[in-house]
DNA sequence: AGCACGCCGACT
DNA sequence: GTCGGCGTGCTC
């Protein structure tokens, strides 16, 4: 008798042993198939990781599989060993790691839809966009688009929206678009601009590796032209039959790398794997990369659990970005899942950044992964901006928070006719709303926070739940009206210089303007085109986007970075530095960066002001060894949430008495309250591990793991998070 | 996690 | 007398 061993998408770390359906007379059920299956009063999908002869569970309790989802083939080997990879090292079961790894369409057992490979306008669509009202946006959108280029493929088209999937299915039933084979792009591909000698170093590097495993740190300056290494690598290892693995931060927030991408792959080719896509074609995409019909594969930290059997090449864009980890349910790093693959197919792995994260870089300081530098800009002539400190306590600012220097060098910006950025990394109007009397300030009531002040909308929000009321007249405890706004967000400072440069254009961008579909591709549009003077944005503005017009850059308030009690303040206030000071000056004008702070003479800034990121590099690294942080001991913790802080810590030390001897070189610390204890409503606390060795953390927390599911914890949720970069 | 079963308060 | 509250127990 076969015995198919399944992993089903529970909270359980085990496998679920089921008899093989029906069909399997006619056709065997191999490893890796997904199948349908009983549980308890459900069906649910799973996968078949294992067969056996026989099973420790009594035959009669012995369920049968319904049967084998064939929509698809069966997932292959090297997927299943990078899910067993996941659930080992973060400490999660394999049936969850599963689940959270596959597309959500192959999570459920409808079959999958055959898509149109492509679309086109017919002559009726070409007439129709003629006469077409200008309020059919979705339909005016989609012909439009085919009228210039087809035929398209879905994922050319604007479709994230379900009204603009019905208006594609309305005008496929009036006949205006038919479905169509994609034709091969005949067009010589576009002429590529030489590449510098760091470039071509850079490439030769790694195309000398190509066929062995070697993890490779791309340090290259904002401008000096990594894309196009990357996109020469990629064409070479497809040019070599492998395939590629491109991983980004965000994909809108990257729309240059994937044009890049797409001018050069036909779109057969290359695909785009991120959460914003429909779900159908989501999955389709996916099989087209197990299948090898996809040879690159460009998405965000999901796109890590592709599966490519015939992966040569891996890049991971902007390996700093937090966003790469995943902070609930698995909290993977798809960064360190990055370079698992490149080392389990064999391929080099290029880590791209012009800030790369501590842990990167001590790796390639220690030998482990090769550095590249880039150090200098792609176009012939350009510089990096010169960066000015404005010391606010030699120069105060003025009561609306900008010095002098600041607004004469705004203003001879506006008297050049260039662009401004203001960077404040603070949305809403102000942080706090006080009472001058008593000292009450708004918190959320769910959260151990500070309500920010929307005043547009007149209403206090919560950045971390969400939580919306209305702005008080009256202070709630001692009954004066006098309630002020405290601190500046970006809302302030947009009215601040609206008032202060009369005249100017003044674009506001952070994720409150941008919150309506769209909105932020029509701002960064206009910011391009000139259609503004002032740029008024968070870290939102600072990531990736080009910028010509903009040549001064303007930093304040970011002070808080250097004091915080998170050990990662300084290297993030670093990476955010350089990246903002980056949008300065990238087109043939020099530009110039102001950063206002109160400790001109912090090594931090003093390193900024070289863009001396080694430097920076090194005394960051140096105060972490000293006082024991990361890369130079492993971390993990075990976090709990409950009602109360005291269930939290109850079972948190539960925890502790239950965990099994510590080895040499192991701390377990006391449970301590999270930076932001109270949640949503839900008291945290943690404990934190470190560890000198990786793989004795690892064994720890395997056998820690399994005695937490022992504990009988009702009214509190638990999980172990392995690299946290949260505390 | 679901989704049962199971034993105590306010409704047609 | 039932409908339904969420406590606790199981799912091959």
């Amino acid at each position: 008798m076969t015995i198919l061993r399944i992993a089903l998408d529970v909270p359980l770390p085990q496998l679920y042993d089921y008899r093989e359906p029906p069909s399997a007379k006619a056709r065997p059920v191999e490893i890796g198939c997904r199948v349908l299956v009983p549980f308890g009063r459900r069906r649910l999908v799973g996968v078949v990781v294992e067969t056996a002869r026989e099973s420790e569970i009594p035959a009669e309790r012995l369920r049968s599989a319904y049967g084998v989802l064939s929509d698809t083939p069966p997932l292959p080997g090297h997927w299943l060993a990078l899910a067993r990879f996941a659930a080992a090292y973060y400490q999660r079961p394999l049936g969850e790691v599963i689940h959270a790894a596959l597309p959500p369409r192959l999570r459920r057992p409808e079959p999958l839809k055959a898509e149109a490979e492509a679309w086109a306008i017919t002559d009726a669509g070409q007439a129709l966009l003629a006469s077409l009202p200008s309020r059919r946006t979705h339909r005016r959108a989609l012909l439009e688009h085919l009228a210039t280029s087809s035929p398209a493929t879905p994922n050319d088209l604007p479709l994230a929206t379900d009204a603009a999937r019905a208006a594609l299915r309305a005008l496929v039933a009036e006949g205006a678009i038919a479905a169509c084979d994609l034709m091969p792009i005949t067009s010589a591909p576009q002429e590529r601009v030489p590449l510098t000698d760091a470039q071509q170093a850079a490439f030769d590097a790694v195309v000398a590796s190509r066929d062995r495993f070697q993890a490779f740190l791309l340090h290259g300056v904002t401008g000096s032209g990594k894309t196009e290494v990357y996109l020469r690598l990629a064409s070479e290892a497809v040019r070599s039959g492998r395939q590629v693995l491109i991983l980004v931060p965000e994909i809108n927030l990257t729309p240059q790398l994937e044009a890049t991408f797409r001018a050069v792959f036909p779109a057969q080719t290359l695909v785009t794997l991120t959460s914003a896509a429909a779900d159908n074609i989501r999955a389709l995409n996916w099989i087209a990369a197990m299948t090898g019909r996809a040879r690159v594969v460009l998405g965000t930290r999901l796109a890590v659990f592709t599966p490519l059997p015939e992966l040569g090449l891996v890049v991971v864009d902007e390996e700093q970005d937090a966003s790469f980890k995943q902070q609930e349910g698995l909290r993977y790093s798809a960064r360190d899942l990055a370079v698992y693959r490149a080392h389990a197919a064999g391929c080099p792995v290029v880590l791209g950044t012009a800030t790369p994260s501590l842990e990167t870089w001590w790796n390639a300081q220690s030998g482990r992964y090769r550095l590249l530098s880039m150090p200098e800009r792609a176009r012939a002539g350009a510089v990096l901006p010169a960066v000015r400190l404005i010391d606010t306590r030699a120069e105060p600012p003025s009561k609306d928070g900008l010095s002098d220097t600041i607004v004469r060098a705004i203003e001879a910006c506006l008297a050049r006719g260039e662009q401004a950025l203001v960077f404040l990394n603070r949305r809403g109007y102000a942080p706090v709303l006080a009472c001058n009397a008593c000292g009450w300030a708004a918190g959320c009531v769910r959260c151990a926070a500070h309500l920010v002040v929307h005043l547009g909308e007149r209403r206090l929000r919560c950045h971390h739940c969400g939580h919306v009321e209305g702005i008080p007249r009256v202070c709630p405890t001692c009954g004066n009206v006098d309630l002020m706004p405290f601190g500046r967000g970006t809302q302030k400072l947009e009215a601040t210089l609206i008032e202060r440069f009369p005249g100017a254009r003044v674009l506001r961008v952070d994720s409150d303007s941008t919150r309506a579909k769209g909105r932020f591709n029509e701002m960064t549009e206009a910011i391009r085109s000139g259609r503004a003077d002032i740029l008024v944005g968070t870290q939102m503005l600072a990531k990736g986007h080009d910028f010509p017009g903009v040549t001064l850059v303007v930093v304040l308030n970011t002070d808080a970075g250097l004091v915080s009690s998170d050990y990662r303040g300084p290297e993030r206030l670093f990476q955010q530095l350089e990246q903002v000071a980056g949008r300065a000056g990238r087109a043939d004008r020099p530009g110039e960066v102001l950063v206002q702070t109160r400790f001109p003479r912090h090594p931090l800034y003093q390193a900024l002001i070289e863009h001396d990121y080694p430097r920076f590099a090194a005394a960051a690294l140096e105060e972490r060894q000293v006082a024991g942080f990361p890369p130079f001991v492993h971390e993990a913790v075990l976090r709990a949430e409950s009602e109360t802080l005291e269930h939290a810590n109850a079972f948190l030390r539960t925890a502790i008495r239950s965990a099994p001897p510590r080895p040499e070189g192991m701390h377990l610390y006391d449970p301590v309250p999270m930076t932001l204890a109270r949640l949503a409503g839900r008291e945290r606390a943690q404990v934190l591990v470190q560890s000198s060795s990786r793989s004795v953390l690892q064994s720890f927390l395997q056998q820690w793991a399994t005695a937490l599911h022992a504990i009988n914890a009702r009214d509190v949720r638990w999980h172990i998070d392995v690299d946290p970069l949260e505390f």
